[in-house]
DNA sequence: CACATTTAATAACGACTATTACATAACTGC
DNA sequence: GCAGTTATGTAATAGTCGTTATTAAATGTG
């Protein structure tokens, strides 16, 4: 299926780690201010065979997108599902959360989804797909997490997984935005603790 | 002051009216999405005019960004500090946000300044301290209405507001950017009253 | 070796980019 | 009405945009 043909010219670039590089490009300078030279100078490649392997701009940002969700890890959900302990897994999910956002490499524009891909779901078909799937797929894996801890019996039959998973998830957005506005990881680490008890809490029914 | 010169070709066009419809451009289009050709037209006047009052363009989107956050109310802000019991205040920000964030006019880019300023911080100069600023100032502004309901004796005396008015305001965030990945109000408005019990209760210390 | 096939590199395409010279128009003060 | 001042409209700048036609290079197969 996924074998080389044998007839012509080999490529001389490894198209995933092409891809890889473009999509540091758009993360670092969005879609519109990534230009083509950009694009191919960050990629190794002249035009042509950017051209003929994936297709116009638009088609590469989306392949990029694409490839981003199906192999980068999400440092955040990683600590959550490693940890053993629901409340350090948690904190290690906020914690995940503030060191992905405030100690971004360079000049790369925040969450690649939050703040570049969303920007562009008016503009290019196909990333509103891809960005609610990454939503809705994250707030699956957080409530998945949850659902485990009660059959251990470690959290209370009625603990709303998938609420709290989404409430978890739009407590991130508001951090990554604090660190894209420079606000310091310290004082955003103030409210960790609170926030975690916030979300394990079971109120009264 | 202000008082107008009375030497020289007085001025065809009203400065702020300009100003709103280049903002409308920038929201739309994004920064780099949005070019001289679009802001002249949408301002409706010619280059040497705008480069004349404006500057270039990214002091042109600077004075956008300015305008915007000294003139243009926000009306999940406001819906939270007219409605006079606080738990109908804080439902009312939840929903004025949802409704804000759903019901957007045409393809502006979700929240103008977390969704469209927010993409700038590292490339235009000037925008990460008004985009701080303004986080900072709706900190202030929730954190200022729960001390007053404190102060009504409405709250309790150690009701922590300013940890809840950031928590209520990146709560926002999350909601703005799944409705920017098109999820549906309704799901939303779904955790809408979990989420106004979460921010006023008040725990055991 | 020549052939078919695929990729690579050069160079160009017209359209659009942000920005500005320049000449003209409209006003105030004299 | 004329000088001084400011704004407008036209048109151009040099450069970059995304995209592609064309030619050369590298392979497997006859």
């Amino acid at each position: 299926m996924t074998q080389k043909k044998k007839v012509g010219r080999p490529r001389s670039f490894d198209v995933d780690a092409a891809l890889v590089a473009a999509t540091h490009v758009f993360w670092e300078k969005g879609y519109d201010g990534a230009s083509m030279k950009d694009l191919t100078e960050a990629m190794g490649i002249n035009s042509p065979s950017l051209y003929s392997v994936f297709g116009d701009k638009k088609s590469l940002y989306i392949k990029a997108i694409e490839r981003y969700l199906a192999n980068d890890s999400c440092a955040p959900m990683d600590a959550f599902e490693s940890e053993d302990n629901i409340e350090k897994a948690v904190r290690a999910f906020m914690e995940a959360v503030l060191e992905y956002a405030t100690q971004q490499p360079e000049g790369l524009r925040g969450c690649f989804m939050a703040n570049c891909v969303s920007t562009t779901v008016g503009t290019v078909g196909g990333t509103k797909e891809l960005l609610q799937e990454a939503i809705l797929s994250a707030d699956e894996r957080l409530a998945a997490r949850f659902d485990v801890e009660k059959e251990k019996g470690h959290l209370p039959e009625n603990f709303p997984s998938k609420e709290r998973a989404r409430l978890m998830f739009d407590l991130r957005q508001g951090l990554v935005l604090r660190a894209r506005a420079g606000i310091s990881r310290e004082s955003m680490e103030a409210d960790l603790d609170i926030r975690v008890c916030l979300i394990l809490q079971t109120v009264a029914s």
